[in-house]
Parts: C-alpha cells; structure tokens; sequence
RNA sequence: GGCCAGGUAGCUCAGUUGGUAGAGCAGCGGACUGAAAAUCCGCGUGUCGGUGGUUCGAUUCCGCCCCUGGCCA
C-alpha cells in the first residue's frame, strides 16, 4: 500500500505558509516544514516564522526543535521527517511538506548516503591546513584519496572539499565510497510535488525588499542582537550564516553601517530566491502554480484532488 | 561669477604616454550526496557627458558647452 505526501516548494516570499493554511482547509493535511532555518528556536522575525497564533492554529512540524547553537544537516531531516510523515499517515491524514530547502526536498525524494556525522575536531584541523595552504592543495590531497569526488568538487569549494576530507578521516572510506552505498527512498510513499513560483523575478525581489523591511520594523535587528549576547553562539554557526542574520552580526561586529547590511542582505535574498528557482527548474514531475495568479490555490487543490 | 576636482558597465571605480576599455559589487544562468538561508562555477558593447577642432585614427590632446562636488567671491 503507497501512501501519498504532498510536497510544496518554492523560493522564499512566495507565499508559501499561506497557501500551506488554505489546503489544510481543503484537505485533511498536517504540515512539515522543510526548512533550514526555522528549525531554531528563537530565530522568528528574520526567518519569516508564522507567527504564534499561526503556528497554534496550524502546528508545523520540524519548527523550533533546535537551539541556534546546535547544528542540522539533510541527512537528518530525512530521518526527521519519515518520523512526522510515518506519525500523520497513521492518524489517516496527509502529510504536507512546505518549505523552500530545496536541498531537503531532495533528499527526502531521491534518498541520500548514509554518512559519518561533522566533526568538530576534524573539521578545524582541515581549517588550519587550509589557512597555511590553500583549498586547492587540499583539493589535490581529496584528488589522492578520492579522485571521483574530487573530479566532480571545485578546487575552491571549501565546503565539499573540508565534508569530503573529513569523511574519510573519520571513517577511513572515502566519500564516494559511501555514496555509493546510498540508500534508495522509501517506495511506500507516493510524492505530489508542487512548486510555486513567481514571475517576472523583478515581482519577486520587490516582494523580498518589502518582507525585509516589515522585518526591520517588527525589530529584526534587536533579535540579531540577541543571539549575538548568546555566549556560546558565534558568526561561524549555521544558523548565524543565514541569510540577514550573517549580515546584521557584521553590523553590530562594526563592519559596516545599518544601510549597508540592508543592502547586502537584501541583495543575499535574492540570490538565495535564484537558488530556490534554480533547483524548481530541475526538479522533475512538478506541479507549478503562481501563487499570485488568481485562483492559483484552486488549480492545486483541483490537481491535487484528481492525483490523491 | 572665478578657481579646482570630477563626469567611463545598473552602482563604486581603474585604465588607455592617441589604435574604441576592465575590476569589485549588483544582475543573469548553472552546479549541488549529512553546514544547503550554505558552498562553488560560468556570463562584461558600455553614444568612455555633449559638441567642434587637431590627427590616418580621439574615450585619451585642444577649444567651447552641459552636469556634479568643493573652495573663493
């Protein structure tokens, strides 16, 4: 017996949440969040969090289950997120997966490696190489241990570079190695992809200026100062590289005024909206709808009524 | 009104001892296997303010004009 999880994605200010909530009305739906960010408690004005009165109304699953200090990862969300679709399915209901980590989304639909966890340790020694170095003569050491992972990483791509060292220093096997060994998706559970997008991108990026500057007024910049105050919470963490949050710690570290960190976090904004549509694109058997095209909701809930 | 400094890519600027120009940022396209709101890769024709002149050739030199900023009146 396939069960079936509805899959709505799309670049951020889309309006996605709200859509989520006028399903929920049409279908008896219980919502995962898909969502890097918002899985941190106590990251609400920047992130767009629905609000409390929301979120009490239609409890999202996968929100506010982590301290900004600690860290997540896709290989998690999965694991994450077969718990709450495993949970819904038995209460008879359908799950609804909304976000706009399209890497997660991916994860979740074509199956990802199992892998050695981040290691602090190792991950910092890399560091320490790369600083007396250079990336790309770590890139030639990962080019000796693991030449297929090295041929398709970029010699400057710090991130996959460092992952795929620290792999095999943890574990002795090499990354390919263990993505090889990738387990395939669940069969049992059927996906209806729907991908919101909003066109021309230029409707998109005033709606991204206008979403930062209600953040701003609802006190964005307080709650970044915050978490900076947190002791054990620094710029390096994930959660902290997120988008506005990186660029508003610079501000209140003195890198540059008020002005500028809008810009430039408006301008990290966009760049991550073209990231989500570059994902949406080459996803595969996908509903697209424009959220604010009229009647959009009812032409997804009418293909999702004639697919479920 | 006079003097000075500027007017070059959407923005900030570099440069051409005369042979029509290039960086950063932005933007656009792409990649993506446990950090993904991350990380990385690719894409640069623009009346070089306008107009006359000198020249084989002017964005570059000269004249005039326009605009911006500063100083002096």
């Amino acid at each position: 017996m396939t069960d079936t999880a509805i899959l709505l994605m799309g670049p951020t200010a889309t309006g996605k949440t709200e859509l989520a909530i006028g399903l929920c009305k049409r279908f008896p739906c219980e919502i995962i969040s898909v969502d890097s960010a918002l899985v941190y408690r106590g990251m609400d004005i920047g992130t767009a969090k629905p609000d409390r009165a929301t979120l009490e109304r239609h409890p999202h699953r996968l929100v506010d289950i982590l301290e900004p200090e600690d860290s997540y990862s896709a290989g998690e969300f999965v694991r994450d997120a077969y718990r709450e679709m495993d949970e819904i399915l038995a209460a008879g209901r359908i799950p609804l997966l909304v976000g706009g980590t399209m890497r997660y989304f991916r994860a979740l639909t074509q199956g990802i490696a199992k892998l050695p966890a981040a290691d602090e340790d190792t991950r910092d020694a890399i560091d320490t190489q790369a600083a007396a170095h250079g990336w790309p003569a770590l890139h030639e050491e990962l080019s000796r241990i693991d030449p297929e992972a090295a041929a398709r990483i970029q010699p400057h791509d710090r991130q996959r570079i460092q992952r795929a060292l620290e792999v095999y220093r943890v574990s002795g096997k090499s990354l390919s190695a263990w993505q090889r060994a990738t387990s395939p998706p669940r069969g049992d559970i059927h996906y209806l992809k729907v991908g919101l997008n909003i066109e021309p991108r230029s409707i998109l990026h005033e709606r991204c200026a206008a979403r930062l500057d209600a953040m701003l007024g609802a006190g964005f910049v307080a709650e970044v100062a915050g978490l900076r105050a947190r002791p054990a919470l620094t710029a390096a963490h994930p959660s902290m590289r997120a988008v506005g949050y990186r660029q508003f710690w610079q501000h209140l570290d003195g890198d540059f005024d008020l002005a500028e960190a809008c810009e430039r976090a408006l301008y990290a904004t966009r760049q991550l909206a073209k990231r989500q549509v570059t994902w949406l694109r080459s996803e595969t058997g996908i509903f697209h709808a424009d959220p604010l095209e009229r009647g959009a909701i009812g032409a997804i809930s009418a293909f999702l009524a004639r697919s479920l």
